[in-house]
DNA sequence: ATGAAAGCGCTAACAG
DNA sequence: CTGTTAGCGCTTTCAT
């Protein structure tokens, strides 16, 4: 079965190929009758325009890359939904690329995109994301790219967030209210935005509460799931152990949880529990979660309709067009004083 | 700026821009000097081929389509990375398009791919899917289509799914070993292929089980969170509540279990529960709920390997390669006997 | 082993 | 208002 292509319908109505692109795209110079005709006829046959032509001759694709560490991740796959809905608003197609926490991954993801596969990028960097070279080859060559979540300081454009720092800050406060003194912060990186910032928050908190800031209370996690539960194991069968946690990534939540009903620590009597977490779940828990909940749709809805909105325009600043948008603190068992 | 093209590699290097398109693509009719020559530019220049010159012209893309109703969902996020894991491995792009449970939305998701935007389609129909014209437009077109876990039966192609009928079964036979006398079974669909099954496998067993069906146990619940939470709280509340009960899907757990603890009812003294379920955190719910799990990532590298493996050959035959991987009964808390 | 030329399907400039 | 022409960047005969 041969496509059907402008020609077809250029050849079967009498008209150029020409006249027939400029209909379909409802061109001012074409009469209102032709149009008619044209588009008559593409419906009856199913014209679908070739994207590559098109996209070859155009110079952009109508398509947008988002890069992330995961898609198990429920902050991930809730921002996903939430740029899917806009780029399907405006027509555009998004592509998925996974960086698996890998720096290499993502150098070489980035790297494709010089060719103009897309007409921008979506990106919530790794944790071992230290140089952001990757990242400026792109805006050097005028593709746009907006970060959300996870950002590179060094990159000067659009960057979605949450406050981050005001959500270690209010989780240290409140387990400071319920009584904590001895509180730790699980962190899995040094390099990322989030973990630094949320660090520096939970460090301020302590100061205005006039507890001592202890440098092995910094829990510094890895990518092995289980190398982090033998090392909370070890660090709750401390006597003096933590009577208090902040994890500042979710997937650190079932890790902490599962380390403390191996040991016969109760939640929240013996030690309380806030993760930054988008688990739907949180509430089904036991004991149920207390979070500080980021705004996942939202931000990845912000930051896919501010990149769309950039694409329209020839001179766009980017940089200008930051966005912050809050999280929640939801207070549920795990805290309970 | 302007981009690095065949062209820009080809007057440098003082060759012919056939020349070096061959050297690239490694053919066999240029001195391994040239080709490496080329290779060294290339890269020196960070040389990366335009994708939509390429595709237009070899009239393929290297990019398929995944189509799913929900992202924040884990079965499907599970799939994703499967499928992104074996993509990266074969050099394929991954579009994501997601139907939110819309029939129409699918139609015109599929509608677009007829231009031949991608190589392939890997697909799990929405739960209001009832015709399959769309899909076949598609596979009329030779552009191959595999089906995961949600299936249509009427298009003949490959299909990666579960044992959803023993699921099914083993459900309901777990919880009748359990006490269960009054088994009621969610379902979200009449025209799913993964609830009929499931409820085919539940009515086999409560037969052999010597238990009568009753209509009314099946509850046929809807997208609206709020409408199933205020149904099941009306069925629970009947003087004879089933005392088992089957979520046939994920997301009527969390509906399911707020339910019964508004309405004071012990889990799983009083009722027992199974869930169709990958949550990750199930072990940690309260009480720790008993799942069938799917084999999720599995499903998913498995269609996208299927795909891959057809997608290279002239004729193959998608039919002949369906495949059905097991889930996993895990008994938790939540059916204690 | 290399190059010239044609063309994938579409759109933009320019004529008419 | 419509048509002619050229060309986006790449691959593929077919010559040489």
């Amino acid at each position: 079965m041969q496509a059907v292509t402008i020609k077809t319908l250029a050849t079967t109505l009498n008209l150029s190929t020409a006249t027939v692109s400029k209909a379909l795209s409802n061109s001012y110079d074409i009469s209102e009758e032709t149009k008619l005709r044209v588009r008559k006829l593409a419906e009856e046959l199913h014209y679908v325009p070739d994207l590559y032509a098109s996209s070859l001759r155009k110079r952009k694709s109508k398509t947008i890359a988002v890069v992330i560490p995961e898609v198990a991740d429920s902050f991930f796959s809730q921002a996903i939904n939430g740029i899917e809905s806009v780029a399907r608003e405006k027509g555009y197609h998004v592509l998925i690329y996974l960086t698996h926490e890998s720096y290499e991954r993502e150098k070489a993801i980035l790297n494709d995109f010089q060719s103009g596969r897309v007409d921008g990028v979506l990106i919530s960097v790794t944790a071992e994301t230290t140089g952001a070279e990757h990242i400026r080859e792109l805006t050097d060559k005028d593709i746009p790219v907006v970060f959300f979540d996870r950002i590179c300081d060094e990159i000067d454009t659009a960057k979605i967030t949450t406050n981050d720092y005001e959500g270690g800050y209010i989780a240290t406060k409140h387990l400071f209210d319920c009584g904590c003194r001895n509180i730790a912060l699980l962190s899995v990186s040094d390099s990322l935005s989030i973990s630094n910032q949320r660090m520096l928050g939970y460090m301020q908190a302590l100061k205005d509460c006039s507890l001592i800031f202890a440098e092995d209370n910094i829990i510094h996690c890895t990518q092995n799931e289980l190398n982090n539960y033998a090392l909370l194991k070890k660090i709750m069968m401390r006597e003096n152990h933590p009577d208090g946690i902040i994890a500042t990534v979710e997937k650190l939540t079932t890790t902490v949880y599962l380390a403390c009903r191996e040991l016969g620590l109760q939640i929240p009597a013996q030690v309380k529990i806030v993760s930054f977490s988008n688990l739907q779940s949180a509430v089904l828990l036991y004991p149920p979660l207390t979070t500080v909940t980021q705004p996942a749709y939202e931000m990845g809805n912000a930051a896919a309709a501010l990149l769309f909105k950039g694409l329209g325009k020839k001179k766009f600043d980017y940089k200008k067009e930051s966005l912050i948008i809050p999280s929640l603190l939801e207070i549920r068992s795990s805290t309970a004083g």
